[in-house]
DNA sequence: CTGAAAGCGCTAACAG
DNA sequence: CTGTTAGCGCTTTCAG
């Protein structure tokens, strides 16, 4: 392994001037720079990630905590922070939550003995005052969590509009009774969408029922269950929204099981998009949720904040339509 | 940020003292780790990585490479990897190949710059000789991939097995026409899916005609025109394997859509127990890929041949039965 | 069993 | 524009 010594006496200059060349900051006169360039090539070298490191207390590597590595959500998130990162000569670092706030909190403890230079965060259960605490330690980038006083370093997803358009697409399609099955109420998405959802009926002048809104959690079982409590409230809905797809594969699932045809029924309506989405019977209609884009935009605004040191913004996405078949329109 | 210095001075000792008690290999008085241990926990110590990267040219992290981020694969791949490696304090930096060999052989480039101390490879597209070379600047592991001369640092899944034992469990169905649609045959899982199946088929005295093997490739799409050739082949066939679950997917979509019922009319036997085969209908029988369990153990053997330099045999994983509800039983 | 001292390979003032 | 000079924080001989 070449040193940059070595490659200075090739070139004959100082290591101070590779070392100039190398990160291409000050200015170096075509000609030593080409000869510098020419030595690396040469030599076949490549800088010691650690030696820079240290000497410069900058790792290049930035980390990623997500809470469970698991789940159809995740491949796309790193996928897109990865290639972004990787262009710009970054390393990766990722560290699963697995769940708990516990294993969460470790897992970025562990990213920041590694002193990465900035940290991705895609998780749930850590409250504000410990991530704010965090802030002060590495530069934090959050991915749907909001924060006061760290907007500039927010990516997220307008769940709200997610929720309303949704509905507003139900509402379009003829449907007035229009149950809604959320998620576990803490998590700010399930929150969001509720919202949207609330919105858009109002906006139609249809009154909300408490009955056709039953409180769930992100999972198969939850839609299993919300689906046989909606049967039994007898609500006459003839549409659902479950505010993620896994709810409505539950739906799905239960639905087949009691003899209930989808979507000439019950018109069923998901959001996230995942993979599977395509693959259940009947297709299921959703919203989708760009999260390779995003994870895209959380990667380029970790390299402007902390490797160009300039100003970021947050950045806002937007759920969108995604029409399949389980939706039936009634006009 | 305290440094070891802080730390030898406050225990009273000197720097190689405390780097002692850290790296637990010299011999030290009970006594003195006592006090080393105090003085790192009152001041909060954590070494730093890069200083011990370039002091010990050992930087204390791995490498692993996928062929792409997304797909249902890699996300318990890459979570029981990190598991094991957390628990180890060890890092994982993550790069993908995004499904092209150049992109591939970029991402381990880039990861042998960085140092890692080991590969983990689950690729598919790159040559032996390359992959031998690279093993002699970086230990490599390999995930499902066999080279000669690099046994003892495989992770495999038995294929031919999981061939054999799905096609044995459709003939002690009752079923005897049995259709094998394979993934791209340059792949090696996918040979030797289709010679677990013929072996089956050979044992069970059934004679395979041609027309029942349909090439595909491991998508949705090959799922669907493979039905269709099996359609327009007239095989007769009465239960099919799919050799793996998106191709499955892809039967169950076009035979829908063609109106015929599963598993009445055709039985599917799905391979890879991805998390979408429980949620489609009919909900998908298939043989399990324990990819999981592979990671740890992957993982594991990282830790024995790299850090304990002790040697490691190859570890095979065999393919299991989840029956679900996609194949029907003729007696 | 412990300390002293010499680097590991690079960056970052500071001069010139 | 380029060279000189100190380190960055740790590990690792080599003595003692």
């Amino acid at each position: 392994m070449p040193t940059i010594k070595e490659v200075s006496e090739l070139a004959g200059v100082s290591q101070a001037t590779v070392s100039r060349v190398m990160n291409g900051s000050d200015r170096v006169t075509e000609a030593t720079k080409r000869r510098v360039m020419d030595a690396m090539k040469t030599l076949g070298y490549h800088p010691k990630a650690a030696a820079q490191s240290l000497a410069s207390n900058r790792t290049n590597s930035i980390g990623m905590v997500v809470s469970e590595l698991q789940g159809p959500f995740y491949g796309p998130m790193m996928a897109g922070v990865e290639e972004v990162m990787r262009k710009a000569h970054k390393h990766l670092i990722i560290a699963a939550g697995h769940g708990e706030e516990h294993t969460e909190r470790e897992a970025i403890e562990f990213l920041i003995n590694r002193q990465v230079d900035g940290l991705i965060l895609l998780v749930e259960r850590l409250d504000d005052d410990y991530l704010l605490a965090l802030n002060e330690r590495v530069p934090l980038f959050l991915i749907n969590h909001h924060i006061q006083g760290l907007h500039d370093r927010t990516i997220w997803l307008d769940n709200e509009l997610g929720g309303y358009r949704a509905t507003r697409y139900l509402i379009d399609q003829g449907h007035e009774r229009i149950a809604c099955i959320t998620g576990q109420m803490w998590k700010q998405d399930a929150q969001e969408r509720l919202q949207g959802y609330q919105r858009a009926m109002a906006e139609a002048g249809i009154e909300v029922r408490d009955e056709w809104i039953v409180n769930s959690y992100f999972e198969l079982e939850g839609g299993i269950e919300a689906f046989h409590t909606l049967m039994e409230r007898d609500t006459g809905c003839t549409a659902v929204l479950a505010c993620n797809d896994e709810l409505a594969f539950g739906v799905l699932e239960a639905a087949d099981d009691a003899g209930i045809k989808l979507p000439e029924q019950l018109s069923v309506m998901g959001f996230d998009n995942v993979l599977t989405a395509r693959y259940v019977q009947p297709k299921l209609t959703t919203m989708n949720f760009p999260m390779y884009e995003m994870a895209q935009a959380s990667a380029r605004m970790v390299m402007t904040a902390v490797y160009e040191k300039q100003q970021t913004e947050e950045a806002v996405f937007e759920p969108t339509l995604v029409e399949r078949q389980s939706v039936r329109s009634l006009r």
